[in-house]
DNA sequence: ATAAGGCCCTGACCGC
DNA sequence: TGCGGTCAGGGCCTTA
């Protein structure tokens, strides 16, 4: 599923493929992607503009248009956006297409309908709920730590809150959590600084290295899996610790990966290097 | 204010 | 082979 580094690399690899194209004409199949006014108005209002600034924020990507408008795309779970030769059919899960000069188009596709789009002048208020980005210059641990007191609920949990730190899904939650040693369950506010320091760090650093080897594909077809846009797979998955590992040996002791499921969200861990602690309440 | 559960969706997968 | 049930989960909504 696409977070911040799947994200980031959608929007790094569509750049050259995009920018300075003009939208000539468009296309909604499933009129609820468009998330904020009616299809009609969306495209009326989308044709004759040009891609010209590309930007992330969160798992959300930000195409600047011409017009002074953003196209803003969430891919939720299953969303992809690729550029076809204008002549390409649009196949059953293609909701959006949006036809652009040089014999190109721009196709949304999305399996499973969950993905989402705006047409807005201003992003703001779309983003307004979003946390801190984690690898920005001046994100600090003493900010992760701010947002993780006196909360109770799972470290885990506290990690998919996007309003506490925005583009952290499930795959990196649970690879941040066993690179800084710490055992999911355990209360967000009974994380100690130096924990928070490491978690952060972590954090910091699996991100990066995600993006460097441009996201994780894990799904069983090409309908599910994460796909770049020219239909190329990430390689993070090849460097998972925990994450889809249930059963198989850990990489620093051995021991087989344990899966839980915290907050309607699947968990992999290793019990024995995220130990709970004497602080967990649970 | 936080936390927990439901909802949206469809294809893969499992057991019978 | 066919079929029903379950699972996957991001963000938003409702409820407590």
């Amino acid at each position: 599923m696409p977070e911040l580094p799947e994200v980031e690399t959608f929007v790094r690899e569509l750049q050259p493929l995009l920018q300075g194209r003009q939208i000539l004409s468009g296309q909604v199949f499933w009129p609820r992607t468009i998330a904020d006014s009616e299809p009609e108005f969306f495209l009326q209002r989308i044709t004759g503009q040009r891609f010209e600034t590309f930007g992330r924020r969160g798992k959300y990507m930000l195409l600047g248009l011409s017009g002074g408008d953003t196209l803003i795309v969430h891919l939720r779970m299953t969303g992809k956006l690729h550029v076809q030769p204008v002549a390409t059919v649009p196949d059953k899960h293609t909701h959006v297409v949006l036809e652009l000069d040089h014999e190109q188009a721009l196709h949304f596709q999305d399996m499973r309908k969950f993905g989402r789009m705006w047409l807005v002048a201003d992003p703001q208020p779309v983003l307004a709920r979003l946390g801190p980005e984690p690898l920005a210059a001046d994100f600090l641990a003493s900010q992760l730590a701010a947002g993780l007191q006196g909360r109770a609920a799972p470290i885990k949990a506290l990690l998919l809150d996007q309003g506490l730190l925005a583009g952290v899904g499930n795959i990196y939650a649970d690879e941040a959590l066993f690179r800084a040693k710490i055992h999911p369950m355990r209360p967000g506010r009974s994380l100690t600084f130096e924990e928070i320091t490491r978690l952060y760090e972590a954090i910091r650093q699996v991100l990066q290295a995600a993006i460097s080897a441009c996201g994780s594909s894990l799904g069983t077809s090409s309908l599910q899996n994460y796909l770049r846009p020219g239909g190329a797979t990430g390689n993070f998955q090849d460097d998972h610790a925990v994450y889809s590992r249930t059963g198989q040996a850990c990489i620093g002791c051995g021991r087989p990966i344990q899966r839980l499921v915290i907050a309607q969200r699947s968990t992999h861990f290793c019990p024995h290097c995220q130990p709970a602690g004497v602080d967990a309440e649970q």
